[in-house]
DNA sequence: GTATCCGTGATTGCATCCAATCTCAACAGG
DNA sequence: CCTGTTGAGATTGGATGCAATCACGGATAC
């Protein structure tokens, strides 16, 4: 390893160090740290938490079953890159699977829950920080999916965010989405849908919003193009 | 271990013992040799498989993303149990997803393709062993999907079907499935759908299938009430 | 100048060993 | 008779070390 990193955790026993190295590594591919077709090598990160390698092996073969990390025998692990037709297709499987959560977590959510999805949706629209409308976008799907108590399918959607997080960053850079006003209109729409409880026109709301930025994703294919170190 | 179990594999150093030993659990899983909530105990499969416990503690790690297994901490492995309300999540997600990976199949599907399906379909119809017939079930949907070139919706439908094949097993045996002649009808209607290409007729006749399924489980809960040593 | 073939260093895969934690049954107390 | 406790055995979690494999640079042939 070229620098010594420093102990990003101190060392705890508590049985779980692999648990802890898989969402440290998660934490650190959407926030952006380690981007697609980065190098994973197992030592750097046993060394970056004071862990061994085996821990960490556990933690990549958890990463490589959600989707963000690919593994190749004695070879090694990179961030997953997503071709444009893998990322419309997660945003498709998206379109169709988001509408059924939503109608899952809504009869669970109350007034205080949807007037916070209303103060989200309003300070994703002021907001001028890219990173911070990444956050707070995440944030209000997540709180309208959070009524649902649901085993498997909010842990799906969890992944599928997770595997496109990537190209919503740079599209958002690229598009400085947050000034195109119909974002805003759908999740102040969204939030209306919910305190109607119109659960039909909730579906269709996050199924077309889904849909149009697939579009726009569709429609700026140099965002896959881009050259770094990259597995096959 | 209470017998000293013999080695299923000769030893092989290819690289990816982690990777067979995770096969075979879940094929073991999904044969029904492990049932829902019985134990696995690391060292007991690396003793079958001739390994150590690391590439075990791996495959169960990919288990449990998968679904098929559910770990505690310090604790231990067990068989993931479903209950009928988990189940019925699974089942209206596969309702979602599953036409539409349907539709991405049915262009890639040419009529040698399809004249296998309307054979399977056949067999499926007349069988009376209710393993075969689960198989060929099985084997029927996976070869609507395989002109499916994609890369994320296919491994999740395949996870979705994994994690209700125990269920789907019971209800086999409780209903006799292979006699419910709407069953076969639906499957024969399927296989007109992608001949004459209506993928509209074709997606919405997977979907009433699963959902029928669906119907069928929360009819018979006492499927997913039987007793056996469980994790919590 | 280009393509092919090693050989060395780096990296991964796995087995073994030790520490930490949980399970479970026997036992003491109420 | 029932409940809470405790200690031995069983089981999991993690660190270390070694063998196998791969990447990559230099040398050689054409």
């Amino acid at each position: 390893m070229s620098e010594a990193a420093p102990r990003v955790a101190p060392i705890t026993r508590d049985g779980n160090t692999s648990a802890r190295v898989a969402d440290a590594i998660r934490e650190a591919i959407l926030d952006g740290t380690y981007p697609p077709g980065s190098r994973l090598r197992q030592e750097e990160i046993a060394g970056r938490f004071g862990a061994s390698r085996v821990p960490v092996r556990e933690a990549l073969k958890v990463l490589e079953a959600d989707g963000l990390v690919t593994l190749v025998a004695n070879t090694g692990a990179w961030v997953s890159r997503l071709t444009l037709a893998e990322c419309e297709e997660v945003y498709q499987t998206r379109e169709r699977v988001e509408p059924l959560l939503l109608r899952m977590s809504a009869p669970h959510l109350d007034t205080d829950a949807i007037d916070r999805l209303e103060v989200l949706a309003t300070r994703m629209a002021e907001t001028d920080d890219v990173e911070e409308f990444l956050r707070l976008d995440r944030e209000f799907h997540a709180a309208t999916y959070a009524g649902a108590e649901t085993l498997v399918l909010g842990d799906l959607v969890t992944r599928l965010w997770g595997a496109t997080q990537p190209y919503r960053r740079a599209y958002t850079l690229l598009i400085d989405a947050h000034r195109q006003r119909i974002v805003h209109d759908e999740h102040h729409m969204i939030v209306t849908a919910l305190r109607e409880n119109d659960l039909e026109s909730a579906e269709r709301t996050v199924e077309s919003h889904i849909r149009r930025t697939r579009r726009l994703l569709a429609a700026h294919p140099e965002i896959f193009t881009d050259a770094a170190p990259a597995a096959p």
